[in-house]
DNA sequence: CGACTTATTGATGCCCATCAAATCTCGTGG
DNA sequence: CCACGAGATTTGATGGGCATCAATAAGTCG
């Protein structure tokens, strides 16, 4: 009798793992319950799309687990990178009608996704949601912003050192298997780190090179990076 | 007896010019009221500065008239502007702690300032504001992904040519005053203008010849602009 | 082990920053 | 009214950083 009805309800938002770091952080158990009769889990391979620059802005989504790019392109062809998604991040264009960017997995991952409609009218109707979508999308405007200085003003030595203090911050070390202790999986090709950073392949490439001959990092192997010396990777982040 | 006793409060939000663009936009008259009483006006002389890069987040502005431009740093002190502030866009950051980026006004600015304390309850308070405030937000985000790609992956000549077609768009024909008729006011110095664009003065300059000598525009004096042909500056604007 | 993809390394050239100097604009005061 | 000077803009010369083109090397998967 004790026992809470609501939980015999199949519902997946129990064991979320960014339960509490997403926008549904402050919902109650009944909204909660409301949320997930609107929202679907969905899994997406890497390299596959969740959106199109472009298209009606039909889904939104929250990530639970893994990691996507958001990227546009110029009117010739070329792809900018305006940023990456992770756990507990949120997706997409709410009250708005085409989306601005096209989302490509860069790891499987999985999203919890709406339906725009049915989320817009959800988060007009429970404003702690909307408070919560709001702080988030102010952060996302605050982490935009000092991507702009990366890309305005910095060089690319200062990009690729950035980045990797950064994925090491986001990647805390996991996957210490078999290779060197404090060494981080990158999880991205120098193709997309390029794309990611405005930087060509080459010198991407050309970058890691002289960090590892510089005694600053090592590669143990093509995706997996240790920061040897972080003192000098701050610097040379400037 | 049938005369709205509310209109008697001195209120500048009744004669405002932005009201109905603005993030007040949705409110009622009694709310217009209670925001008036934590609110006050403000005019800033161009220079100035309303916020510091790093700041205790103390307030938080709608723009009233004018323009301004945000902008942050490296940390060797090279400038990145971050975008632009026009009539009816809310400045700073509310719900956090210190302000991500510095405001300084470009020309003579009229702004409504609200403490941040005061204005994160009222809004918290206030749903629909909050809504309004979310909308903007997120627009804004639109906006400066927008601008990555201007500055990750654009020439100096597109970007000058995005530039000049933005700002033709923002200022519709206002003050023809003597001179050409079509021609706009460019309100910004040539450093102005290299900051905003990520660029060199002299590259700015060299651009704005080439435009000039294409007979793509004219330049009746050094702070207006006439776009001749719009399309072809289009087409430099891929 | 071979075919294919991804990464590294090398050579060259272009765009734009940098340094430098000439010219323009405009306010100020003689 | 004009001369003067400070700041802004334009124009010129040079160089560096990164893209581009090209070739080699290193993984990866059948």
């Amino acid at each position: 009798m004790n026992e809470p009805f609501l939980s015999r309800t199949a519902n997946f938002c129990d064991a979320c793992t960014v339960r509490n770091r997403a926008i549904c952080g402050d919902l109650d158990n009944e909204e909660i319950v409301a949320l997930n009769a609107i929202g679907q889990r969905r899994h997406l391979s890497a390299g596959e799309n969740l959106l199109w620059e472009g298209d009606d802005a039909v889904v939104v989504a929250n990530v639970v687990e893994g990691m996507l790019k958001l990227s546009t392109s110029t009117a010739d062809g070329k792809e900018q990178i305006l940023g990456l998604a992770f756990p507990a991040d949120f997706i997409g264009r709410p009250f708005g009608h085409s989306t601005p960017y096209s989302v490509e997995a860069l790891t499987d991952v999985l999203v919890c996704v709406f339906r725009r409609a049915d989320f817009d009218k959800f988060a007009r109707e429970h404003p702690r949601l909307e408070h919560k979508l709001l702080e988030r999308t102010l952060s996302e405007l605050d982490r935009t912003r000092k991507w702009m200085l990366l890309l305005g003003r910095m060089t690319a030595e200062q990009r690729v050192a950035t980045f990797l203090l950064d994925l090491s911050v986001r990647f805390p070390v996991e996957e210490e298997v078999g290779t060197q202790p404090g060494a981080f999986a990158l999880r991205l090709s120098r193709g997309q780190i390029a794309d990611v950073l405005g930087l060509t392949i080459e010198t991407v490439s050309r970058e890691f090179t002289k960090l590892k001959k510089a005694g600053v990092v090592s590669l143990p192997n093509r995706r997996e990076v240790a920061i040897e010396d972080r003192e000098a990777l701050e610097d040379l982040a400037s």
